[in-house]
DNA sequence: GGCCGGATTGCAACCGATTGCAGAAGCGCC
DNA sequence: GGCGCTTCTGCAATCGGTTGCAATCCGGCC
C-alpha cells in the first residue's frame, strides 16, 4: 500500500542506501543525488516508515504516557499539554490507562512490546512500584506529579507535598480556625501521605488546634461530595484542606446542598488552582500547583534522558503558593 | 537489551521459526516443542516485539486516537472509555492532539509514519475533511460523535443532532418560553450547524416564538460563561438551549454572577448529561447523549473494519432523550 | 518391515529500513 | 596527466520477526 524506500530508489535511479541517507540527518549525500531522490519521493508521496527504521536505530519515538486518573478534569489539561509538548518534539504518546491496574508487571509488558523509547507517568496516585518497574525494565522514565525524594532513584518532577500540607495547616490556623480538617485523596497515594505529614507537623506546634483527617477514594468531584456529605453526618471541622480542587468543589457542593455557607459556616482551601476554582460562583481559595511548568520540565527531562539514558536521576521541585479567593474567612 | 526470538531459539534448541510459531495463534507446533519454547521464553523473559512483527504482518495494533477537544471534561471520560476499550482488545491508542491543526495533510502524515492500523476520531468539531483525508490515505477510520449521513461515505457513530436541536426547541416552546435562544458551540462544527437547523425547523411552526442565535468559540466552561456574560449585556432570551453541558454550566455561572436566577429569570437546557449536570447545586435539565454506548459501538465498528477494511461505510445513530431536572420552569 | 499421509520442522527469503566498509568519483595541485 | 585526499556511493549484512516450501518425522496399517 504505502510507498517504500525501494520504489523511490528505483524511480530516482539510485541505490536504497542513497535514499535512506537523504532522509537521515547528517548523512553524506551529494546535492545532486539528494535532489533526484527528493523529487522522486515527492512524486511518489514517500515518507520513511518510523517503525521499520526503529528496528535498526532502536528509537521508535513512541513515548508511553501512563496515568490512572481519568476523573479529574485537571488531567484533561495535563493530557493536552503533554500531547502537544511531545508532538512538538516529534514524539508520539501511546496512552496507557492504568485506572484499575494492580500489577506493574503487566503494564511493563504492554509497553515493552511496543518498544517505547520512554515512559512518562502522569499521576500523583500511581504507586512508585510502577515507575520502578519501568526503570528496571530498562525504559527511561519520568514521573510527573510524583513524590520527589531527596535521594531520587528515578526522575521526578513535582511539588513538595509536605510543604503544601504544612502551608495549608498554617494558613487555616492563622485564620483562627481551631478545629481543622484534612480531607485527602486516596490514602495509599504518596501525595496524600506527604500532605498529611506536613499538615500534622504544622499542627503539632499548636496544642489548641484539633485535627480531623479523612480520605476520598479518588480525585473526583463525586468523591469530594460524598466524603463531605458523610462528614456532615457527624460534627464537621470549622475548615478543611482538600487534597485537590475537584474534592473542594465537590465538598462545597455538598455543603451548599446541606444549606451551609462557605466560608461563613465552613472554610475550604483546595490544591491545584484549576480553571473552575476562579469562577465567581465558586471562588475557591487554593494552593496553586504550576501544572504547565511541571509538564514542560517533565518533557524536557524526558528528552534529555532519551539523549543520555545513564543520566543521574534527579528530582525537580516547583514552588506552590496560596491563591487567595473567597472560601476562607478573612485574616 | 531486550530478549529476541533468536536467543530463545538457541536456549530451547529449536529453529527461530519454531519459536515464532509457538507465539502465533493457530500455527502448527507440536506440544513437545511448544513446551520447550515456552520454558525457554519464560526463563529469558521473552516477549515478541509487536513492531518488528508488524513489518511482515502489516498489523501494528496501533490505533490513532485523534481529537481536538481538550477543554471539555466530558472528553476525559471519553478518553477513559476509549483507552480502556481499545486496550481490552489488545490495541494501543496513539494520541493525536489536533487542537489547533488546520491542515489534514500533516495529521495524515504523522499517523502514516507510524502505520496505525486505524484511526478513531473523537470529536464533534473536527471538520469532516480530516476523516476523509485518513480514509483517502487508506486508513480505516471511524468518526465518533461525528455527523451521521444518510449516505455515509465514512463510518460514523453518533447522534442525530438535528433531532436534538428540534427536541430542545419543542421543549422550550412547550414550557411557554416565547423568546428562546440557541447558544451553540463553534459555528464551523457540523454538530452546531445541524442542531441549529433542527432548532430553527421547530420554531418555524410557531410564529409567536422569537429566536436568537449565538455561538461559543469552544466547548468549554469559559466559553459558555463569556458568551452568556456578553448576552447579558443586551436583552437576553427567556431560555437557552446550550450546545453542551459545559456551555450550560458556564452560562449558569455567568447568570448567577449577574444576580439572576435559573430557572426563574432564565431557563437553560443543555446537552450530554455529564456528571456535574446531576449535582444538586447545578441540577441541569439536559438532553442525554449516550456516550458510553457510542464509544462501545465505535470500538466494535473499528474492530470489525480492521477485519474487513472493505466494509461498507455505515452510520450508527443513538437516541437522545430529555433528562428533566431543575433549570427549566415546570410544564 | 515397508508404505502412506498428515503433522512438524528448518531453511531461506522477505518485511522496510540503516550502516560499516570498500571502492569510485571528484577535486586541487604539481 | 598523475597523485593524494576527501566526499559519495553501492553492496551486503543486520534489526526482530513471519512464512512458503520442501524435507523430515511419526503413527498406523497392510
Amino acid at each position: 500500500m504505502a510507498v517504500t524506500l525501494k520504489e523511490v530508489a528505483i524511480l530516482a535511479g539510485v541505490s536504497r542506501s542513497a535514499v535512506s541517507r537523504t532522509f537521515t540527518e547528517g548523512a553524506s549525500v551529494s546535492e545532486k543525488t539528494r535532489a533526484k531522490v527528493e523529487k522522486a519521493a515527492r512524486e511518489l508521496g514517500y515518507q520513511p516508515n518510523v517503525l521499520a527504521r526503529s528496528l535498526t536505530t532502536r528509537r521508535t519515538k513512541l513515548i508511553g504516557l501512563v496515568s490512572d486518573n481519568f476523573r479529574n478534569p485537571l488531567f484533561l489539561q495535563i493530557f493536552d499539554l503533554f500531547t502537544r509538548g511531545l508532538q512538538d518534539l516529534g514524539l508520539r504518546p501511546v496512552l496507557l490507562n492504568l485506572s484499575d491496574a494492580q500489577d506493574p508487571h503487566g503494564s511493563v509488558r504492554m509497553l515493552q512490546q511496543y518498544s517505547v523509547d520512554g515512559v512518562v507517568i502522569a499521576s500523583s496516585t500511581l504507586p512508585p512500584a510502577f515507575a520502578r518497574a519501568f526503570r528496571d525494565a530498562g525504559v527511561p522514565v519520568v514521573h510527573s506529579f510524583g513524590r520527589p525524594s531527596s535521594a531520587p532513584d528515578i526522575h521526578v518532577v513535582g511539588i513538595d507535598n509536605r510543604f503544601c500540607g504544612w502551608l495549608a495547616a498554617e494558613t487555616l490556623i492563622a485564620r483562627g480556625y481551631r478545629t481543622i480538617g484534612f480531607m485527602g485523596g486516596p490514602q495509599t497515594a504518596t501525595s496524600t501521605q506527604d500532605r498529611l505529614a506536613g499538615f500534622s507537623e504544622a499542627t503539632k506546634n499548636h496544642p489548641d488546634v484539633a485535627v480531623r483527617t479523612s480520605f476520598c477514594k479518588a480525585y473526583s468531584f463525586e468523591a469530594g461530595r460524598m466524603e463531605m456529605a458523610r462528614l456532615l453526618g457527624g460534627q464537621p471541622a470549622e475548615a478543611y484542606f482538600c487534597g485537590d480542587d475537584v474534592l473542594s468543589i465537590g465538598a462545597i457542593s455538598a455543603l451548599q446542598s446541606a444549606g451551609l455557607s462557605v466560608p461563613n459556616d465552613v472554610g475550604i482551601i483546595g490544591l491545584n488552582d484549576m480553571e473552575m476554582a476562579g469562577w465567581q460562583n465558586i471562588n475557591l481559595t487554593t494552593i496553586r500547583q504550576p501544572v504547565r511548568e511541571i509538564i514542560r520540565s517533565s518533557i524536557e527531562l524526558m528528552a534529555a534522558t532519551l539523549e543520555d539514558p545513564a543520566r543521574t536521576p534527579e528530582a525537580r521541585l516547583f514552588a506552590c503558593h496560596i491563591v487567595e479567593r473567597g472560601t476562607l474567612k478573612p485574616l
